[in-house]
DNA sequence: CATGCCGTTCGGTATTGCTAAACAATCGTT
DNA sequence: AACGATTGTTTAGCAATACCGAACGGCATG
């Protein structure tokens, strides 16, 4: 029997994460009833969480008495960016994976059940579409997400993939769970896995695995480009240097 | 009689977010029983706080059962860092600062008793000590922090200092809260505060304020630097384009 | 001046978080 | 290997306290 994970301890704590969360996915200051109704707790409890979080910095209120994430958080997360030891090495890899691949390259890890990209590094041509840092992308329909799942326990895969709704965002976007979860060995085999216009049309990546002294899955570099064809040699020479920016990184990091 | 802020309403949120501030204080992963002696609460208590945090990703446990913050830190981050427009519309004048003075440019606002930086810009030229951003500088041994306080309320300034002990950092750090509330009217009458070598020896900063669109001091701009002396021509030169640089990024913001 | 809409306050109730103590797991030492 | 020390985890019961409905006050707008 698999060890199901300990319900929530402390109610309020989750509560006011909860609101926090609601606040993240709005992007924009969101007023007192907003917040209570999103959540679905009474006024009065949203007002006791939000005044919590507001002496801690947490979330300020803004002059007409909207609610919006703190300055605190700037904090954390700065303080959270230099402990990632991976993004400081990364920098250089991401460069030079830009400059030789002709696309843009980025770094992105597997958290709550999305692919958050943790540095970026636009290439030098023409218009390029590339995830902002700190943003979610979705798991089923992008390279990184894809190649994170390969490497993932089987059984933790299916759980993602059969907790959320996988939307189609183009017509190329695979959304059937079981038919995702088909593909994942091959892109083990492989050792990169692609992305063919199943999240914007006209964009096409390739993700490789970043490994951690240990072996693990740390975390994945990925190129994204107006490549033409998946089959075209520049995509899949682009391919191959992700493959080696990955390799590169994964021994400036300890593995081997 | 004035408004005193309302005490924490939700006791148990309030102690989670001291139990993030702990750890952000010690930058660097702490055990159990660390944070349960740091905060002061039975380890049960924390590791139930812990726990709830831990399902949002606000701290991660490493595999040596450490606790660190977490990765959910730093999107939060990034949103908060992209709602501030100030540090998006400043960058291209921390850069013409940095470059026109000769020292490394930086923007800070006020955030719970420090100075809070949320972005620098490094000069051209040899070895600069820059703060680094996210990070906190006291508000009494620093340019910025002593603008900073210049145009709060009076009242306020004091409770400030007055609640903080002010620690010597060089022999030329002000110590006293009344000597440096003393400072503040010439702050606002000059348009700028001076640091000499108050915070770290050989190190002159100079910091203006930046007013939003209602008129208010919204942050400051400043410029660090091993310049000679405070009377200096480079100096005072750099004060000038603090000054200007301040003023233009106000205008940039909506001011007047 | 009435009306709606908001953020804020308040007090009683029972929910729920807090705690001590026991448990389990890991590691270093004898 | 056995031990002991140290650590993270679980549990159970009590009472503190978080929750909520309802009322308040301020601010717009009609």
């Amino acid at each position: 029997m698999e060890r199901r994970e300990a319900a929530a301890r402390v109610r309020s704590v989750s509560k006011a994460m909860e609101l926090l969360e609601t606040l993240l996915a709005r992007r924009a200051p969101m007023s007192l009833q907003e917040l209570s109704s999103a959540a679905g707790y009474p006024k009065s409890t949203v007002y006791a969480l939000l005044s919590t979080l507001r002496e801690h910095a947490m979330v300020e209120q803004r002059a007409d008495g909207r609610y919006a994430l703190g300055i605190r958080l700037f904090e954390y997360g700065c303080a959270v960016s230099e402990s990632l030891d991976v993004s400081r090495v990364a920098r250089p890899f991401l460069e030079r994976l830009a400059e030789r691949s002709g696309g843009s390259s980025y770094l992105s890890v597997l958290e709550g059940g999305h692919v958050l990209s943790l540095d970026q590094c636009t290439g030098g041509a023409g218009v390029q579409v590339v995830p902002e840092v700190g943003s979610r992308l979705p798991l089923h329909a992008t390279a990184q997400g894809k190649l994170l799942l390969a490497y993932l326990g089987a059984g933790e895969a299916r759980r993602l993939l059969s907790g959320a709704e996988l939307p189609p965002y183009t017509p190329h976007t695979v959304t059937d769970a079981e038919t995702l979860l088909a593909l994942l060995p091959d892109v083990r085999a492989r050792g990169y896995a692609v992305e063919d216009g199943e999240y914007k049309i006209g964009l096409r990546s390739v993700a490789a695995p970043v490994r951690g002294s240990a072996g693990e899955v740390r975390c994945a570099v990925g190129v994204v480009g107006l490549y033409r064809r998946v089959q075209s040699d520049e995509f899949q020479s682009a391919a191959r240097e992700t493959v080696s920016a990955a390799a590169a990184l994964s021994a400036a990091l300890g593995w081997r």
